[in-house]
This record gives structure tokens, C-alpha cells and sequence, in this order.
DNA sequence: AGACGTACCTGACCGC
DNA sequence: TGCGGTCAGGTACGTC
């Protein structure tokens, strides 16, 4: 599911509901997801004040006052209200309770998410958040960085902008949309773009981003809002999961096509995309 | 070092 | 209806 624009869905709905609030309750249903939950999860988050909850990259960051509670989501992770008359469901690995009567589920059911706990101090050795590379939004990342960045990078520039080392937080709906609105090939080198190239596809990626993150994200199986509701970027894609139909650019005849590179299917109009 | 393939897991969907 | 194959928004890790 989620890339940058769901994961900022989701940090939003959660600060609306936890920041401010304690965390009464902390259930683990099982002993891991992807990995083993952290040593003392549960002690550690118990009892204590939510003061933030920011993103990084594809991460959601929960402060308390001691701990950082750091989420991934995985392809299928979301957080949803459960009620108190409800027993838990299948995919509902791990229940909240919050001091004012609210209790919140985290439900995944493919179990690629992960959850990890570091302190306050610790946070920027985090193993996995030191790896990551810099936000697209991010003030010091332009177009002449981004140039310098992957003039080196020999692979395609669908496979590095999917590279989290490099700018964090894109995936492949939004990869393939920036390249499409950029009319660059998703074959290309990533060396071989030109500045000017990157003049255009670094405000389209940011461009592609907010529209999405306005939308509440796109929602194809598993993404929803925390509170319930679907995002329906779905609706505005210019080429994801479009393959065979027109390509939507005035004046283009091209059709839509996928291809998969690097194991990931691809979408994109082989008439405009150079 | 950088690039690439594969593993991880469940569910939905398609063709037979 | 049921079965097997394929695919899905992501990341880590082994190998070359």
C-alpha cells in the first residue's frame, strides 16, 4: 500500500486522535510482524504521553516521552478504531487503548509491516532510519542536487527513484506518475537525465505528491484513512494500472503500457516518455 | 561498491 | 465450486 502520501494520511488521522493522549493499554496479539516487536514494547509505551506523531520518509514517527515509536506499514498495514464491543479481528495485530476511551487497532494482513522503539537520544542511529535519503519536499533538495545525486546511479531512473537511500519516500504509483507528467522514460538512466530534465521531474514529483496527500492518498486494496475512509487518488492516475488505454496528454496517440523493470510492473506512454 | 534477484505473507482474481 | 497460478502500494539480504 502505503507510500509517502498514505503514510501522511495516516500520521495526520493518528495525531488528530493520540497527541495529547496517554496510552492506557497496549496489546500485542502476536510476537512479531515482519520482525520481532521491539524488547519491552509494551512497558515502554505504556502509561506514557503522546506529544508528536511526524513522518519520515515512508515511517511514522510516534514521540512519547521517553521513546520514539517508529511504524512501516509494509504493503497491507493500516490503523483502524475498533469498538469495545467488537472482538478483535483476524489481521489485528496489535490494539491501543487510549486514556479518553478510544482504542485503535493496527491490522495487516500480509504482516510486511514493523514497528521498532529507540530513544529519544538514539533516534538519528536508528538502523533504519539512518539509511534513508532526503524528503522530495525537503528545502535543500533541487534540481541541481538531484542531478549531481544520480549522475552516478547506473540503473534506470524508475529503479533508483524507488531507491530509499536516495530520496525517501516514493514508491511505484507515484514513481510512475512523476515520469509520466515529466514525459521521461522510466528506461532512462538515471545518469542520463539532464538538468533540465530534472528542472521538470523534481517539481512534478512534488506536484504528484501534494495532489495525492490532498486526496487522502490512493486506496487499490488496503490503504484507508484512520478514520475509515478511503483516499481516492485512485480516481486521478494518469497511467498506474492504466495499461491499454489512450495515453491522456493532449495530442499524444500513444497507448499505455507496462512493462516490469527491476520486478516491479511499470506504467508508461512509450509515445511521450522519452 | 553497486546492481540485481529473491524472500517474506496473505488475499484477490483469473482461467480452467 | 474448486484448484493452481499470478499479482499486489515495500524492504532486507545474499550474491555477483
Amino acid at each position: 500500500m502505503p507510500e509517502l502520501p498514505e503514510v501522511e494520511t495516516v500520521c495526520r488521522g493518528l495525531a488528530a486522535m493520540m497527541v495529547g493522549r496517554t496510552i492506557t493499554h497496549l496489546t500485542l496479539r502476536r510476537p512479531n510482524l515482519r520482525y520481532p516487536f521491539p524488547p519491552l514494547m509494551v512497558e515502554r509505551l505504556s502509561l506514557q504521553r503522546i506529544d508528536r506523531i511526524e513522518r519520515r520518509a515512508k515511517y511514522i514517527q510516534i514521540y512519547l516521552s521517553e521513546y520514539v515509536w517508529l511504524i512501516h506499514l509494509g504493503m497491507s498495514g493500516r490503523f483502524q478504531p475498533l469498538l469495545h464491543v467488537l472482538a478483535p479481528s483476524t489481521h489485528d495485530h496489535v490494539i491501543i487503548d487510549l486514556d479518553d476511551g478510544q482504542r485503535l487497532a493496527y491490522h495487516d494482513p500480509r504482516r510486511f509491516g514493523f514497528m521498532d522503539l529507540c530513544s529519544l537520544k538514539e533516534l538519528h542511529f536508528n538502523p533504519h532510519l539512518k539509511k534513508l535519503g532526503l524528503e522530495p519536499f525537503d528545502a535543500e533538495v533541487t534540481p541541481e542536487l538531484l542531478c549531481q545525486k544520480f549522475s552516478r546511479v547506473n540503473r534506470p531512473i524508475k529503479t533508483a527513484l524507488l531507491d530509499q537511500t536516495l530520496v525517501a519516500g516514493l514508491g511505484n504509483i507515484y514513481v510512475c506518475e512523476s515520469l509520466w507528467l515529466s514525459q521521461i522514460s522510466p528506461h532512462r538512466l538515471a545518469s542520463s537525465l539532464s538538468l533540465n530534465e530534472w528542472k521538470v521531474l523534481l517539481p512534478n514529483i512534488r506536484e504528484v505528491l501534494t495532489r495525492a496527500i490532498n486526496a487522502g492518498g490512493s486506496s487499490l486494496k488496503d490503504h484507508r484513512q484512520v478514520n475509515g475512509h478511503l483516499g481516492y487518488f485512485q480516481h486521478q492516475f494518469s497511467v498506474y494500472d492504466g495499461q491499454g488505454r489512450a495515453c491522456q496528454r493532449e495530442g499524444c496517440q500513444g497507448t499505455i503500457t507496462k512493462d516490469v523493470i527491476s520486478n516491479r510492473s511499470t506504467y508508461y506512454c512509450p509515445q511521450c516518455q522519452r
